[in-house]
DNA sequence: CTGGTTGCAAACGGTTTGCAAGGCA
DNA sequence: TGCCTTGCAAACCGTTTGCAACCAG
């Protein structure tokens, strides 16, 4: 956890400040685990009496993605997803009756994958998305 | 071929009609390979001399994936995307410099994947999105 | 006090929809 | 002629932006 510290003294030190959308957006990424949509994160602030406007969130998302701690996700329709940046590379399983969000990682068997692309076809891959859709274990057996 | 005119003796049995902005969006996605955005589809097809309204194209577009003819793509931003779908099933090569969009198929690689996800986490796949993003061979060495 | 941050309202861009007019079979 | 299809304009929805007020350091 110091990267993280030592990523909020350097937000400092450029004049940055730790504000109540900020901190509580901070929190509740590093617990949850899901990639959030913007509406998503409104209801989960709520609960915790955080009211924020969507600009805000908008505003502070985008904030917390250039600065490495959030990344940015494209999954279903047309809302932004957002979820914790500082963990292992990997992908979703999203069930598409429950429209629950799993995990999985897979990084030995992409990493060939890329490898194999690029001599191929002399592109040089800098990231990818790789999304799986169909119907989660409740989902399948109900 | 036979296949795409079954499907047409089809949709004639079932009422549907052959119209000029219809007979246009087949011909163009069957000489087209790069999924295209609505704008694009307006362009290519000003250029055959033929104007559609934004709606139509959407409704037209809609039900050309309903009947198979087309599937969609989530690529960069916040556009729908839509190519030929009878074709091997493959993955793009998005550049982002040039914009440009070249493909890759590696069917057996990702059938494995998918199996050894089913099993390890008895989720059934029925689809996946798996989209590659970085610089293609000119703009590499550019 | 200073300038990063916020809420509000308005603008935005891509997409969808209702409806009356048009055109294929 | 019947009804599928179209264009138009307005609605829609998620997101972005300008601006004045706010507040952390």
């Amino acid at each position: 956890m110091h990267l993280l510290e030592k990523l909020l003294q350097d937000w400092k030190a450029r004049g940055h400040r730790m504000t109540k959308t900020r901190t509580a957006l901070l929190s509740l990424f590093m617990e949850e685990t899901a990639p959030l949509s913007v509406d998503e994160i409104e209801t989960r602030l709520k609960k915790k009496r955080i009211t924020a406007n969507p600009s805000t969130l908008y505003r502070e998302l985008d904030f917390l993605k250039t600065e490495n701690f959030l990344s940015e996700i494209v999954l279903d329709g047309p809302k932004r997803r957002f979820e914790w940046s500082h963990r292992e590379h990997h992908h979703h399983l999203y069930c598409e009756k429950c429209k629950g969000i799993e995990e999985v990682e897979m990084d030995n068997e992409l990493a060939e994958l890329q490898l194999s692309i690029q001599k191929k076809k002399g592109f040089k891959i800098s990231s990818h998305t790789l999304e799986f859709f169909g119907l989660c274990k409740n989902c399948k057996n109900a």
